[in-house]
DNA sequence: CGCAAGATTGGC
DNA sequence: CCAATCTTGCGT
């Protein structure tokens, strides 16, 4: 596995985490979608959601292993997509040891709100199942400073998980910047 | 093999 | 408020 040194792009052990912990931290890093050489986008995450293990009714992961959400088992750093509703790709980055399936769902980034709204504007669908931010081209993270201005909210759409799920406060997002005098 | 439901969005 | 759209996981 690469650890691109010297690069500023997250490395490795900063995935091996739990997302509860990971979470606060992805918040305001860049994530990048390079789609060649001369074109890229850039743009902090602004907005996370904790999907935390096979407890966590509201996580695929909480029936087990199926062959939809097999990369959330696998080492943080990978990417879970998958499709909702027949329409949406939702992108995850997954977080914990291998074996732990926990995972972040990127709701937001720069403007942009909405999970799918997110996928749509970079261009992410099932093929980018499965690869690593870590050491992926096309898809990578971005060291940046940390942000200490945010807050947590319930998880959104998930009401088939019953209490205590539903209210657990593992949404992350960037507080609205404070505009005017 | 059928089918209900879905980590959402946009339009009426 | 509700349809879109299709994959998935589970029950039969």
């Amino acid at each position: 596995m690469k650890h691109n040194p010297g690069t500023g792009i997250l490395p490795y052990d900063f995935y091996q985490r739990d997302a509860l912990e990971v979470a606060p931290e992805l918040l305001g890093k860049l994530l990048i979608r390079r789609f060649d050489t001369r074109n890229e986008i850039r743009l902090p995450i602004t907005e996370v959601e904790v999907y935390r293990g096979s407890r966590d009714l509201a996580c695929h992961a909480s029936k087990g292993m199926t062959p939809r959400n097999r990369v959330m088992f696998e080492e943080g750093g990978h990417i879970y997509m998958y499709l909702v509703y027949g329409i949406h790709w939702m992108l995850n980055i997954v977080t914990a040891p291998r074996g732990v399936p926990h995972a972040l769902l990127i709701r937001g980034v720069g403007e942009v709100s909405g999970p799918g709204r997110v996928t749509r504007l970079l261009q992410l669908d099932r093929s980018f199942y499965g690869i690593s931010v870590f050491d992926s081209e096309l898809v990578r993270i971005e060291n940046a400073p940390q942000v200490s201005d945010y807050q947590t909210l319930p998880r959104v759409g998930i009401d088939y998980a019953g209490e205590p799920w539903i209210s657990k406060p593992w949404r992350f997002i960037i507080s609205p910047k404070k505009t005017g005098h």
